[in-house]
DNA sequence: GATGCGAATTGATCTGCATCAAGGTTGCGG
DNA sequence: CCGCAACCTTGATGCAGATCAATTCGCATC
């Protein structure tokens, strides 16, 4: 296990001293929870208006903030190994998280992307079926597994919530069945432009600007193709007009529906 | 639409007045359920125990089974179009479907299989993003869409039920992913040939006998391949020892353990 | 600015699977 | 028993993407 705490972030405790972060923005979206009741910890945060905790009450976040925990993972490293057993889900609060799965030679597959506010974890399974690593820097909320079990029991419409992530996510990865077992490269790597600009930018309609959450290695693996093939994908279509790219990592798409129809989503 | 509905068979009412069928193991199985009140179309039917209904009182079953129906679908028969809006749900009483995705081209991959006694239908959404047909000849009960909504948010034990079900359907798509971007044609068609084994005879250690419910052309959509590399991959595996074929349908395995090898998963 | 290093691009070649093209098998209706 | 149609297999050839092999770029450190 490789996670970076850092000093005076890592618990709540310690989160509860600092000065309130966008607070005005946060009472404006949540008028319908009493603020006074909330844990400070909890009302600059993020996922208590999209994640999991938009579906508890007062008392029950300040109870489960007890035993809840911040941490903050580097690029790269990470943090639940496939086949390790399950002791804590969490929300995403920053960042983006790749869940991967490797065969036993190495060949590998991103099966799943996931981006703030999402919940992470297996619900009612001992043990992870895959890895989850942070793609960026990230920052994720730990709960322990009994109290998230214990709140989902009690709670319909935790319950409620979760099965609608699972359902999303049920559709995200039959919609990426398409994409691996009958797209061409050109319109993978479209396809995984066109999933990133709709996640960083969600109402542009024409142009969009963003950066890559993934290297051209996790592209690949994302893709099911190699580093080379995603390389001259994107350099065909920069010189197709249908991208621009500065830094590798920054990339900016004039004309969204030339993207979309490259993906072969027409 | 295309379904077929046979006499006699279609309605409910219709079938109060056949006799019930193994009713004796079916009364053993469930001791915590009183039969004396439940609806007499549901006392022989596998999907009380296994299926949504499982999570229903008596009463509920009553209810529902006023509404509900049931149909035979012959094999090839698509049910549900993919962008229809989606007016019912149903349980798989018997035999296969198989859910697909098509791009504008005609390109086509099958993104899940459900058998039964597994419920099909996406909850909380008015369309599907899928076509459902008939692999081999099946029967489904069909129930209105409005009152398994209404029963999802009186019953907590439905909706955790479903939610589980939706858990079990993303982890097998993730699995798949793995398979479609990362392996070789023969450690597809070996990973599809384990796939049906594991569901046609859950229990089996060494050897095993199986109908596939997939004709090639359907294999080749699940796999992302063409027809020709699926008989191919299978004459190899034919050759090898791995598999033996009769009918082209029927399939015996005498070691699933090196099915399981060639198909990559050591 | 020079140095060094991982990440990305670009090029040459190879190969696994698709594509194109015949046959072979099975089963059904006359 | 024959002929037709759907399905499957087998073979020959082509090509998209993998593999192997240099560069080149981006960026941090001195």
């Amino acid at each position: 296990m490789q996670i970076n705490s850092h000093p005076g972030e890592l618990t709540m405790i310690n989160i509860i001293s600092q000065p309130r972060i966008r607070n005005d923005t946060m009472d404006t979206l949540s008028s319908r929870i009493q603020n006074g009741d909330v844990p400070a910890v909890c009302r600059s945060c993020e996922a208590r208006h999209g994640g999991v905790c938009s579906a508890l009450t007062p008392a029950q976040l300040v109870e489960l903030s007890k035993h809840s925990s911040r941490r903050t993972i580097d690029a790269g490293t990470e943090f639940i190994g496939q086949g390790e057993s399950i002791s804590s889900y969490s929300n995403i609060l920053k960042g983006v998280v790749k869940l991967s799965k490797v065969m036993a030679d190495g060949r590998q597959q991103i099966v799943g992307l996931q981006f703030a506010p999402d919940f992470m974890g297996r619900p009612f399974l001992g043990e992870s079926r895959m890895a989850a690593e942070a793609a960026i820097d990230t920052e994720i909320c730990v709960f322990p597994r009994r109290a998230i079990e214990r709140l989902i029991a009690e709670t319909p419409g935790l319950e409620h919530l979760l099965h609608s992530q699972a359902l999303k996510e049920l559709d995200e990865a039959r919609d990426w069945m398409l994409t691996l077992g009958r797209k061409t490269a050109q319109e993978k790597v479209a396809s995984f432009l066109a999933l990133i600009a709709s996640h960083s930018d969600p109402e542009a309609e024409e142009k969009s600007m963003f950066e890559l959450p993934l290297s051209r290695a996790d592209i690949a693996d994302f893709l099911g193709l190699t580093i080379e093939t995603v390389s001259r994908q994107m350099t065909k279509l920069r010189k197709e007009g249908i991208i621009q790219i500065e830094n590798n990592r920054h990339v900016t798409v004039p004309d969204l529906g030339r993207l979309v129809a490259a993906a072969g989503n027409d």
